[in-house]
DNA sequence: AGTGAAAGATTATCGGA
DNA sequence: TCCGATAATCTTTCACT
């Protein structure tokens, strides 16, 4: 947790939005001078609160119109199943997400596929890499919002 | 859905795990020089493949601890109560996704907040905005993935 | 925090495979 | 058509005020 000041959360909700604006476009908004901007935005990369810079795809155009929701109970609940589900989901590309939960939900998994016959594919590759209880599926119909800019 | 070669698909895997790298670098990653590099970058974001250009901030470092989903069953099923719950969610920052489901689970929301106390207050501020039948709340306790990537 | 200049990266144009 | 080279332009970085 940083002491931001209000300006370093201008740049930042800016940044979240569009990193492809130059210091001097920035600065221009903020009404700072390039140079302070990159002063600014120099001492948040340092310091982690911008984690990285990336390019985000269009799902649609890569073919992968269906996003799809599985809630998970677990086989086991021993340290050793949690680090074969981990590497499960970690090396499944489709795999957005993974969370262990509270509830007697004990696991959601986020994932992206092409389609219902891929959602299969995916199904059955990961009850070949780890033993689960109980899974139920739920196929995203509509995303009424998704956006990877957090609150600031 | 694009036609895309190889060498492209290539390219979104790297920009989409970390856009700072310069086409120099990209090129040599790829083994073709900057400037071919660049005509295919160019024309992957014209044609909307590369969507976005965007900063990733760690939410530890925001002081947004805390990932919830909220399964919700609507009030009522018709075009007014989802236009306004695709409202409300939108205008507020800490919900990141909504989404309309398949199933008995009507709709579902990914939200990042401070603590349970945060929550609470994003619970009421949202039953204020829209009526929800049946809202069944978990807390994620650990992410072991998340990720922007999609499969190229 | 701002200015100006050097270093570096990006974009446009052209000739060749 | 697609690649690579060269040159013009724009961006980032840094010393100085």
């Amino acid at each position: 947790m940083e002491k931001l000041d209000h300006i370093d959360r201008r740049i930042l909700a800016i940044l979240q939005r569009d990193a492809s604006l130059s210091l001097e476009d920035l600065g221009e908004r903020i009404g700072l001078s390039r140079n302070a901007v990159w002063r600014r935005v120099r001492a948040l990369e340092e310091s982690g609160v911008i984690r990285a810079r990336v390019a985000l795809l269009d799902p649609e155009k890569l073919g992968l119109g269906l996003t799809v929701f599985m809630m998970i109970r677990a086989e086991r609940h021993t340290p050793d199943w949690l680090e074969k589900f981990t590497r499960a989901t970690r090396d499944m590309p489709e795999i957005l997400g993974a969370y262990r939960m509270t509830g007697d939900l004990d696991y959601l998994i986020r994932a992206r596929v092409a389609d219902v016959k891929a959602f299969d594919r995916l199904y059955k590759d990961l009850i070949a890499r780890v033993e689960l209880h109980d899974v139920s599926s739920s196929f995203v119909m509509e995303e009424t919002k998704e956006t990877t800019a957090l609150p600031v």
